[in-house]
DNA sequence: AGCGACCTTTACCGATCGGTTAACTGTTAT
DNA sequence: ATAACAGTTAACCGATCGGTAAAGGTCGCT
């Protein structure tokens, strides 16, 4: 299996994973759906936690690409783009396939803090809460980490929400919160 | 198996499952783990999913139950009582076996709205809100339900990231926020 | 004692789980 | 022609999945 193979792979695998879930969807489903063996799959991949890792990873990138991307195409200023977070939220929510967030979803299914995928997770979670600090601190605010920890809070609770109850209003909430707490601070 | 024999499985398999997650942990593992068989436990469960099911049901009752009276001894004004909200929290992060909320954790497992197991996560939260609006209308908010919702955007966002980061500051961080978002409304 | 009604246990079902073995195919070098 | 190699495949492994059937115990009742 070629390099690009390997790539078409994990692509595959995200779109099932996200889809169905990680435990659900088995190695068998995994190699029916791809077209892939499950030969060729485990010379890539040791185990099935590790092509999980893997998709985490291209996920990641994917993600935050176009969360930062379309933020930034959406407003100019910092603290605009502050709340620019909440707009791109409300475009994902309404994507036809929305299904929650795939590292919520995973910390929920792999639990202990220990679990690499759980580690995984955590460390998508603590990227995006840096880009969020670092407009919190063009924005010139008073204690941009305490800010941006809040206004993560209400995006983690809208994508649950969302998730739980659909997509209606929830962003626009979050976002007309946020903007109280961005004027406060 | 009487009925306080049956009582006694959900709330053993309530604990199986918060330690392990739902898909995780098989029938065959709970037969075990309670010392009941499995052909008791489906004389009272036709599915898995009734267990879980009722399992859920339990929780929704400790949970609000703890939950609203820890306010409610916390606190003696509506206003205290929404803030209240997050020192409760606060204790539940800082227990020795916090992992998560159940629901959080049921809607990431069964991910599509028109499952049952999905559609309880759901009601859980609803119920918790409809607490919530009702103690900002005590306070005399305008829009009660626009602040009640925005209080549990934070209150989601804080469960996740305890679980996600660990326990420390979060549900303060949260309160803060909160304060906040009283005060403006 | 003997019958039946209930409850529990053991053993089993086919399907699927994550993961591996061994055989097969196609290409290249000699 | 053939040997060596890489890449792929179907078939298989033991374990476990959710769920069931049949046998075994225990009880009150006659």
């Amino acid at each position: 299996m070629s390099a690009s193979k390997k790539t078409e792979l994990i692509e595959k695998a995200l779109l099932a994973y996200y889809k169905g879930g990680f435990q659900a969807v088995g190695m068998d489903r995994l190699a029916k759906e791809t077209g892939i063996s499950k030969t060729s799959m485990y010379k890539h991949f040791r185990k099935k936690e590790d092509l999980i890792l893997e998709v985490l990873a291209l996920r990641d990138e994917q993600f935050r690409n176009w969360f930062i991307r379309r933020i930034e195409e959406m407003a100019n200023t910092p603290v605009e783009r502050l709340l620019a977070i909440f707009d791109a939220l409300d475009e994902w929510f309404h994507e036809e396939d929305f299904l929650s967030c795939m590292f919520i979803r995973a910390s929920s299914e792999y639990l202990k803090h220990e679990d690499p995928i759980h580690m995984a997770s955590a460390k998508h979670k603590r990227l995006l809460l840096a880009y969020v600090i670092g407009l919190a601190e063009q924005a010139g605010i008073d204690n941009p980490g305490q800010l941006a920890r809040q206004l993560m809070l209400l995006k983690e609770g809208a994508i649950l929400l969302a998730h739980l109850h659909g997509p209606e209003n929830i962003a626009n909430n979050a976002k007309s919160a946020a903007e109280v707490l961005i004027k406060a601070a």
